[in-house]
DNA sequence: AAACTACATTGACATAAGTCAATTTAGAGA
DNA sequence: TCTCTAAATTGACTTATGTCAATGTAGTTT
C-alpha cells in the first residue's frame, strides 16, 4: 500500500518511465499525478474507450487483452509494479487498444494525457525513456507475430519455454508465474490444446511437468521444437 | 532519381522522421546522410543481423517480414518513400527484427547509429517523430496479432477490405496495390487459402472480384465477417 | 472432513487451413 | 503473334487445433 509521499517519490525515479528524470522534474510529476485503486479482477479501461491519460503501475498485476466476438482472449502483455500503462493511446490520444483488467489488488499512477504531453516536450529524458518503452513493445510484438503466425502451438511453447529458462537461476529448472489458462490466451491457444501440447513434450521426454515447474531434459530438441530461422537469436531478446 | 542536394532537403523535410525539424538542424541531418541503392529483390538485411543505422526511404518499395524454418513468410510491413526504416534496431542497438528486401529498385538515405542518437537526444522534435512512428506501428502490430489469433482467414480478409474501403475514393470499389500472394503472407496465410476465402466471399454475394480489384456489394456481412468486438472499431485505425 | 470453486486434463469430434500437384491465367519479352 | 515465365487458381488430401462435454485435481471455506 502506498501512502507516503517520499517513498512514491522514490518508486517513481526507478520506473522505466522516470527513471533519470531530474529531482525538480520528478518532483513536478509526481504532483499532477492520482492514485487509483482497482479490486481484483476489475475492469480498468476497455478496447475502443477514448483515453484520457497514461498509468503507471505501484503494485498488482495487470492483464492486457483483446477479445475475439467469440469471446477468446489474446493476451497481449501482462504488467507489473513499475511497467507503464497505455502509453500508446495516451501519446496519440486515441483509443485503447485493448482491454486491462487487475489480476490482483492493483495501485495506479494516473498521469492526465495533457500535462504528460507537457512534460514530454519540455525533458528528452521523458522521451527518451518512452522510446524506449515503444521499443521493447515492439520487439515483443513482433515476436508474437512471428509465433502466432508461422509456428505451431508446440513451437510457441518450446520458444517460451526456453525464454524462461534463460531467465531463471538454474536453466533447466523453469516455473510458470501464471495460470495455463493465461499462458494459452498468451500463446494464441486454448487450455485444451497447450495441455495436450505439454503432455507430448512430456511423453517426448524433452522434459517433465509437475504442476506449474518444468524441468527440461533435452535443450536440443527443444530448440529444435522453437524452430527459429536465425542461428542467433538471442540478441532478439536482448 | 534523386540528385540535388536541395531537392534532397526538401523531401526529407516532408517525411514523418524529419518533418517540422528546424532549417539548419534538417541540414545538419542531411549531412551525415549516406545514399544506398538496391536493385528489385536484393536483401537489405536480415533478421539477426546487427543493426548499425536507421534508414529512410527516397524511393523504391519494401517488403518486411519474417519467416518460418518451413519458408513461410510473414509480411510485417510493406514500406515506400517518405518511410523509415529499422527505427527500432537502430534505437536499442540490438539486432534486426525481420528480414527487408526491395520489392522494385531501391533508393534509401542512410544514418549512422550514433550520429542518429546524437542528434536524438539534441532535438525534441526529432524524438517526438519517432514516436509517432513507433505508436503507430504498435498500433498495427496490435491489430496483425488480433488478427492472426482471433480471426480466421475469410474475417482477416473482410478486415483488409474493409480497410482499404475507407481509404478508397469510391468506397465501394477496391483495388489491391499488392499481388495476392504478398497478400497472403500479410494475412498469415498462403496463397491457396486466400485465393479460397476470395471465391467463397464472392459465391456469398458479399463482393466480386476481378483481378486485383474489388467490388464490395454487401458492407453488412462483410462487417459481420470482419467480427469486430469494440462496436466502434475507426479510432483504432486512427 | 466435506463441499465448493476454479483450474486442469482427457476424450470424441468437427473444421479451418496447410500441403502437394496439376492446371489456368495473364504479362513481359522476343 | 507466340512463347516464356510468374502468378493465381483449383482439386484431393492431411493435419493441427478448436469445440463440446465429462472428469479429475487442488486449494479454500465452512
Amino acid at each position: 500500500m502506498i501512502q507516503l509521499s517520499q517513498e512514491l517519490r522514490e518508486l517513481l525515479g526507478k520506473t522505466e518511465l522516470l527513471q533519470n528524470l531530474l529531482g525538480e522534474r520528478l518532483e513536478r510529476i509526481a504532483k499532477i499525478a492520482i492514485i487509483q485503486t482497482f479490486q481484483n479482477g476489475s475492469l480498468i479501461f476497455s478496447e475502443g474507450e477514448r483515453c484520457q491519460g497514461i498509468f503507471l503501475i505501484l503494485s498488482g498485476r495487470i492483464k492486457m487483452f483483446k477479445m475475439s466476438g467469440a469471446g477468446r482472449e489474446q493476451i497481449m502483455g501482462l504488467l507489473g509494479a513499475g511497467d507503464c500503462l497505455a502509453g500508446v493511446p495516451a501519446f496519440d490520444g486515441h483509443c485503447y487498444a485493448a482491454f486491462a483488467v487487475a489480476l490482483e489488488f492493483v495501485e495506479l499512477l494516473y498521469f492526465p494525457r495533457e500535462a504528460f504531453l507537457r512534460l514530454l516536450q519540455q525533458d528528452a529524458i521523458l522521451s527518451f525513456n518512452l522510446l524506449t518503452i515503444f521499443s521493447r513493445q515492439l520487439r515483443r510484438f513482433s515476436q508474437l507475430i512471428e509465433a502466432l503466425s508461422l509456428k505451431d502451438v508446440s513451437g510457441r511453447l518450446a520458444t517460451y519455454i526456453l525464454l524462461l529458462s534463460h531467465q531463471s537461476a538454474d536453466s533447466r529448472d523453469v516455473e510458470l508465474a501464471i495460470t495455463k489458462g493465461q499462458l494459452a490466451a498468451f500463446m494464441g491457444t486454448i487450455p485444451e490444446t497447450l495441455s495436450r501440447a505439454l503432455q507430448k513434450m512430456g511423453h517426448d521426454g524433452l522434459l517433465i511437468v509437475d504442476g506449474p515447474k518444468i524441468r527440461i531434459l533435452d535443450f536440443q530438441r527443444l530448440q529444435a521444437l522453437a524452430g527459429d530461422y536465425t542461428p542467433n537469436h538471442r540478441c532478439l531478446y536482448s
